[in-house]
DNA sequence: TATGTACAATTCATGCATGAACGATATTGA
DNA sequence: TCAATATCGTTCATGCATGAATTGTACATA
C-alpha cells in the first residue's frame, strides 16, 4: 500500500523528492570533505589535482588531467594557475610535443597532498564506520548502479 | 576476511575511496538533472526558487528563500536577478518591513516550472525504477542516516 | 529621544565549473 | 610538399557558490 499517488515507478517507500535527498546527501558529504581539506590548506579540486600527479608517479599534460579528473581544459588551466600561484605545482614544457604543458608536483606539493590524504582517511573513517554494517553491501551494489 | 588494509573503520567492502564514489554518483545524478531541466530552459537553481515559491503560494524575501534552499544571503540576490531577467520573479517591497525584498512568482515563472517539473519528475521515475526493490527501503535508511 | 545593536539586501573579490573562440603546433593525405 | 584537419592550452563570457564589507532600516533600552 504505497505508492499512493499511483504515479507508476514512484513506488515502495520512494519519495517523490528522492533525487534532490540524494544529491542534498552528497552536498553534506561534499562540505564535510572540503572542511576536513581545509585543515590541510587545501580545495576539492586542488586536492584531486595533487592526488593524481602523485599516484601518477609524473608530470601529466593538463589535458590529461583534464580528462582524468572529468572537467573540461579550461578549468584545469585556472585550476593549474592557482596551483602554480600557491607554489604546489609547477608548469613544464613537453620536450615532445610543443603544443602540451605538463604540470609536476613540488615537494610543496607533496607535502600538502600527505597532509591532505590524512585528514581524508580519518573522515573516510569516520564516515564508513557509521555507517551500519548490514547496509554496506547494498550501498556499494547502489553505487556501482547508478554509475 | 575483508578490510585487507586492518584500517578501523575502513571494513566490510566499504572501499578507501567510498566518499569520492558518493559524491561522483550524486554528481552524475546531478548532471542528469540539469540535462533533464534544460530541456525547459531552467537550471537547477533556479528551478529550486520558482519551486520554492509556487510550493509557498506567495511571495517570498530573498533571506527566507536563501535560507530554505541553504544558501547565502548574496547567492540568492544574483539568483533573483537572473531569474528577474529571464521574467520568470519579479521583486516587489515588502510594505510591513522597508528593509525586505520578496521576490514574487510571475506567470511566465510559474509556466516555466510547471514544464520544469514534469522533465523533473519523468527522470525520477526512471531513477525510482532503476533502483533494485530489495535496496529501497536501505536506500532511504542511508539517506535518513546521512543528514 | 538618541544611540547602539541587530538584521535585510547588495556589492565586491574570489573559487570553481562550463562552452565558445583563438593561436600555435602536429598530423594527415592529396 | 603543402593544404586541410585535429589537438593543445589559453582567454573570455557566463553561471553559481562563498564570505567580507557596506548601506539602509528596525528595534531595544538607557
Amino acid at each position: 500500500m504505497n505508492d499512493i499517488d499511483g504515479r507508476p515507478g514512484a513506488s515502495s517507500a520512494l519519495a517523490d523528492e528522492t533525487i534532490f535527498s540524494v544529491i542534498h546527501a552528497a552536498h553534506a558529504l561534499e562540505d564535510k570533505l572540503e572542511e576536513a581539506l581545509e585543515k590541510a590548506h587545501l580545495s576539492m579540486p586542488k586536492y584531486s589535482v595533487l592526488k593524481e600527479l602523485v599516484s601518477a608517479g609524473e608530470a601529466l599534460s593538463l589535458g590529461e588531467l583534464a580528462s582524468r579528473l572529468s572537467c573540461v581544459r579550461s578549468n584545469m588551466t585556472q585550476l593549474v594557475d592557482r596551483l602554480e600561484a600557491d607554489g604546489l605545482v609547477r608548469r613544464v614544457a613537453c620536450p615532445t610535443d610543443r603544443r602540451s604543458v605538463k604540470a609536476e608536483i613540488t615537494e610543496a606539493g607533496r607535502d600538502r597532498q600527505a597532509e591532505g590524504s590524512k585528514e581524508v582517511t580519518r573522515l573516510q573513517d569516520a564516515v564508513a564506520s557509521s555507517v551500519p554494517v548490514e547496509d554496506r553491501a547494498t550501498l556499494v551494489r547502489l553505487l556501482a548502479h547508478l554509475k
